[in-house]
DNA sequence: AATGAATGAGGGTTCATTCAT
DNA sequence: TATGAATGAACCCTCATTCAT
């Protein structure tokens, strides 16, 4: 018999999750231990057995869940398929975007590598890799078409990355800027730091 | 007594602490266990504590050490009270350079100050603070003097040290391109980034 | 309601016992868990309990069930009230047959005497004693009539009944000798071993 | 440095093994916690690998060191060298009095043999053999000459080895009769067992 | 300065068992 | 009768730390 969706066990296991995601950005994996996590969701060690079958199940689980999450946004985003300049505004948007709204999840999958047994590392490093392509392949192109100033795509892919990434560990959604006006900051940091004419674009708009 | 520089002692604690920047990066606090750090130094476990107090010393030693040098380095550093635009440049050379050559350090000294204990992170906190100050300042500066074109030059301060910092996760000696190539590349990013004349610069060296 | 025979629970009920039977000879007791018992049988831990109490309840059912069967099965062996040389020789020949086709179980009630609690030992151990009683009442008789060259018909009773039941501990069906081979041996030693002159009989029966 | 002789961590070892020795014996090898050795010792339970590795490394280390023992002291065993009928009855003497005195660690190294892991497995199972070897040596050589009885040596020694085995299933130092008795009890059935000419050597004494 | 042995807390995981469905 | 989920105790083992030598 098929396990009834909303029952008991899936709301359990959701709830794993999600308190898994605090502590493990809280505190790193290797410090959270099975007991802290029961303890966040109200439940006994033994029961999170249920659900999981080891504590690094529970991390595998959490970080290929985002990360095809993360995939599965951004094959929908909007202007993606454009020309070089706008699918880097597009990517640079949903990077920001999509790591200002699920900071931790992201923090672990960046951090919490180290953290996967073998087989799971494999896994997850092959969703990571998808992603960086997307936005080195847009950098090659926009190189290629004389578009963008850039040297080399591929450092340039993961310095922009490290460097929207890095937005997770300082921003406070109640801090002095809001998750809209980040956005704008990085964008046009992004597009700038690889010579695209993105200001005038803006200034255009206002103009316009 | 006084320690002897250069006795046993010294050269055990100098042997222990290196070990643990490279386990403590590799691994995380956390996931290092004394007992590893003594297997890789090659002495008993009791024996660490003749030269730190609490594991928890020794990752504070590393941090404080570490930041300390930094900090003394960048005052060392030519062209840091130049102009901003000259600053800036002479910052991001310095940073990339002093990354590449610590990653390991530099890599702890971010990840686990959530690791430090409240009295070891006040300490760390400030010196840390007192660096991104540095990159701030410069920002600040050359935003009000309408040469750079930024936003804001704490948001920005942050973004340029995080895609900085992030040429630890990747770079290898080893790798396809060299130090210096990749210093450029970044100090290049960092410059257009923030809306300095930066390239024509270069090519008026070549063009020299 | 009593239970139907041939119902679903009573063919339950009996896998269970029947894969008991197997992991508790393979690993002993304390080392099958409820778990491993139900994945023998092919289903999940919680409905053991309705076929038994607990896993002690499982131990007992099996150790009582094949003790009566063996005390019911000797019951009915013919030459078993014969004079104490045939009787011993019924006995011998009945008891490593049994304990041939009957490996595991024998191994079981032998080695879990341990692990029973009180209640249940006592039940078992009484039943156990019947059967020891049995061949030593026969060598008793036996020595008495001066029929039998032992010093003592208790030791000598333990002795035998090891000696046959280790049998147990090697015999393969699929090994170099038969079980009806192997029954000869035994009992030519069981006879040879308390002075009885067996082995003339059998070379009277080659000769006749 | 090499550790003194008798020094405590010698003492505390060795008092692992004995109190091992009483409770694997008395429980079975997967009913005793390590919990419960370390009381049964008076130490804490962290300090039981300070001396062995793992609960599995306890067992190993108590099966060889006592099969190793067994092997060594049947080499010295008078009579081992002699005809057939001689060897076996040193053989037998040497196995029930060594059984006697040492219950405990037989019945171990016999019934928790499906406790070892594969490799320890395959070292004591060696030593075990080797002891098999000894006795089914002796039989052959006998059954060879005409001077044993016997269908076939193999079988012959298993079962003389469970039977003389045996006593340790009941023995028990105060009871009825003494090891010395014993002894002769068992001597004088394995020796009629295989129809070696023993009765009248031990009358012949009696009458010397 | 280094060691072996000890401690007590806590690690991840499995246990037998219960219960609502 | 069978299930999935829960419990609380217990499992083996490792942890950071201490201390006599």
């Amino acid at each position: 018999m098929a396990r009834r969706v909303g029952s008991t066990g899936e709301k359990t296991a959701r709830a794993i999750r999600d308190a898994a995601i605090v502590l493990f950005a809280e505190r790193g994996y290797a410090a959270v231990s099975m007991r802290a996590l029961a303890d966040h969701v109200g439940i006994q060690v033994s029961a999170l057995y249920n659900h999981f079958e080891t504590k690094q199940d529970v991390l595998a689980t959490v970080m290929v869940e985002h990360l095809e999450e993360v995939l599965a946004s951004w094959e929908a985003m909007p202007g993606r398929n454009d020309d070089p300049e706008r699918a880097l505004e597009a990517f640079a948007r949903f990077h920001v975007r999509y790591h200002v709204d699920r900071q931790r999840e992201v923090f672990i999958s960046f951090m919490e590598l180290r953290s996967l047994e073998d087989d799971n590392f494999r896994v997850v490093e092959a969703l990571r890799k998808s992603y960086e392509h997307e936005i080195r392949d847009i950098l090659e192109t926009g190189r290629k078409r004389g578009i963008f100033d850039i040297k080399d795509a591929h450092v340039t892919a993961m310095a922009l990355l490290a460097m929207v990434t890095g937005v997770t560990t300082w921003f406070k959604p109640t801090g002095r800027l809001s998750a809209q006006e980040i956005e704008e900051v990085y964008v046009a940091m992004v597009m700038q730091a690889v010579g695209a004419d993105y200001q005038t674009a803006i200034d255009q708009k206002k103009a316009g």
